[in-house]
DNA sequence: CTATTGTTCAACCCATAGGTTGAATATAGC
DNA sequence: GCTATATTCAACCTATGGGTTGAACAATAG
């Protein structure tokens, strides 16, 4: 699995999302952050895990406790290739908008218009 | 699962992610999209059946064949989460801005500047 | 030194994902 | 009607994901 895989299957889980949503807003500790879930430290320490792999979070120790950040790099990875498929559908478009106007000017050479 | 949570699993298969791409191109048959793949056609039509289910792929049935078409919009929907949390990061450095030159302000009503 | 707090590691459980093969179904062609 | 083509359904296998609990480890507090 790439990074980019992991990058989407990290967020495909709405505990994890909701973890980045909160990271978003600065540091937190581990345990600070695993408060609000109904799961257990160590489920949340997993996520934590699993969002370290995919490089979407950063840690930081400090004696006992560790700090957890954001890094957005792996989302704007993501949002450059929904760009990039917005590009191609726009591009299949324009063509096939060339294609009719190019059926219409064969019509009116051929003196009829292709409407109704 | 929700369906934001389906698109982005989904998507996280470079198998499916390729057919996404492809889709992108205009519309196909079931057979043509497996023929590139290294696996059997049955794999190809389970990773089909997953798009649908995400709403991120749609099916017109022509006689025994069945021709795919792609529905952008859960894509788009990703890229406005993603624009979502870009505000927040945003949001966060701009209040984190404004600390600073608060501090700066403070700094110089006490006659000293705070930097070297 | 000992107790407490913060965090991970390890083993386990169960459900799901991604692949396989073989059979079933639906349509087309002759 | 028979055969071939297009596609799915069903059963199975193995690996992985998300959760649990209990123990370990690290650092602070008293």
């Amino acid at each position: 699995m790439d990074t980019f895989d992991q990058t989407l299957a990290a967020l495909a889980d709405p505990t994890r999302r909701a973890i980045v949503q909160r990271l978003g807003g600065g540091e937190i500790r581990v345990t600070d952050l695993a408060k609000p879930y109904a799961m257990s430290l160590n489920a949340v320490s997993k996520h934590i895990r699993v969002l370290e792999n995919a490089r979407l979070v950063r840690r930081r120790r400090a004696g006992r406790e560790h700090f957890l950040s954001l890094d957005p790099q792996p989302i704007e990875a993501i949002g450059v290739w929904i760009a990039e498929q917005k590009a191609v559908w726009a591009a299949r478009l324009q063509s096939l908008d060339a294609l009719l106007q190019a059926e219409d000017a064969d019509a009116i050479n051929h003196g009829k218009t292709g409407h109704d």
